[in-house]
DNA sequence: GTGACTTCTTAGAATTTGCTTAGAATTTTG
DNA sequence: CAAAATTCTAAGCAAATTCTAAGAAGTCAC
């Protein structure tokens, strides 16, 4: 497990670092909002926890731009204010939970590890979809590769939704037409390389690593590389 | 939590706001009727603090046309006099509180406490939607955006609530159906597609924001911007 | 390398989906 | 019961998506 902590007050970074460190969990950190923001949209963390009054940029502002930019990684808000009125707009920006300074270390602890297991079983129940730096979100049917947004049709969704359930092995022009198409399969037709042209425009050319690939007769497979 | 004061006593604003902003209010002032109407009615506060015997615009005439615009902030009364006459008035215009100079601070503070409380407890106890700056109450069973009232018919009201319910995903003509209007989807009717466009008229339209955003081919969700 | 075959790419036609409006049907209200 | 408000239908228009078709480019076996 990785965690970003996000906050300005270097005392309480260093000790809470410590704290996670001896609990087998990697840190992180920004000593403000913007920089947390650059590292938080790297999406490669399984909590972010942010102080709520920080320089530069408000932790409920960071929240907000988080989630605009389609992370959906968990975030935890600490302040030092008790006040329920930022509690609600915190949570309803998006943040997942709440903690109010001074706490137990203990408390933060379990809180972190709560946040971790409900967002992986959102993974495992299957409202969350992933692939390489690729985010599948079938709730909101969204897709995001590196915190990018990527607008993709129907079909073009259900396509790329069809190769990361099968991402381990090479599936046929046969397969794709009957699962993504539900048609028998008819060779007068290309559509599938159109559409498999379609999606590498937008999933694969506005970036540099290539997922989508052919195998010559066979049919298609993601790789990461 | 953010609170307005309407008072034309300058030293009385600045001892309030000083001692509020030690207790972590946010304070914004007027020294006016007029102005702290026009402030008012921005709703952005979680509680009004006005004096009664004031140059341009009477604290009672203030309550009255706030609650005409249909402002649901609490708004607590100040005055000098104790005459139970004035405390009646207020109260009938719509104040919810009302204290009688002198007062202590800590009086205040505790009202202040105890009248942003009673709106968040509604709001947990889910009988207060919110969206962005919208505002869904259950009971009365009105809808306001930026302190606006807007006025929803029935099925208007119930499309909107099943919207803000389900904020995080997008939902389908088929479900909108089904929990709207209870209905089997019948795809040879726009019932919902007019419903949605009766609800971008009144709800996004005289705003800059849009909230209501469809996905094509999917289906329709809200969204801050 | 050449030929046969497969896949890629592109443009635009066909289709589907959604928006908007007016007015008819229905329900609610005084 | 009549007027007003609300709900629903229908149709034309606009926009987005899906699909076709044809030439270009790539792959493989010989």
């Amino acid at each position: 497990m990785k965690v970003l902590i996000i906050e300005d007050e270097v005392k309480v970074v260093h000790s809470l670092s410590k704290g996670l460190m001896e609990n087998d969990i990697a840190v992180d950190f920004a000593y403000d909002g913007q920089s947390g923001l650059a590292l938080a949209e790297s999406g490669s963390y399984d909590v972010i926890i942010s102080d709520i009054v920080m320089p530069r940029l408000h932790g409920i502002d960071l929240v907000k731009k988080l989630r605009e930019g389609g992370l959906q990684t968990p975030i935890l808000l600490i302040t030092a204010l008790s006040a329920t009125d930022d509690k609600v707009k915190g949570l309803d920006a998006g943040a997942d939970d709440y903690l109010v300074k001074p706490f137990e270390f203990r408390e933060l602890l379990a809180r972190i590890r709560a946040l971790s297991r409900r967002y992986h079983d959102k993974i495992k129940t299957g409202s969350i979809l992933l692939f390489a730096d690729v985010v599948m979100n079938l709730d909101s049917k969204s897709v995001h590769r590196s915190g990018k947004k990527i607008d993709l049709t129907p079909r073009e969704f259900a396509l790329l939704e069809y190769l990361i359930r099968n991402k381990t092995r090479v599936v046929s022009k046969q397969e794709i037409a009957e699962n993504v198409w539900q048609i028998n399969f008819d060779t007068n037709t290309n559509i599938i390389e159109v559409y498999i042209n379609y999606l590498r425009n937008k999933v694969d050319r506005p970036f540099d690593k290539k997922l989508v690939h052919t195998h010559f007769g066979v049919g298609y497979i993601l790789k990461d590389e």
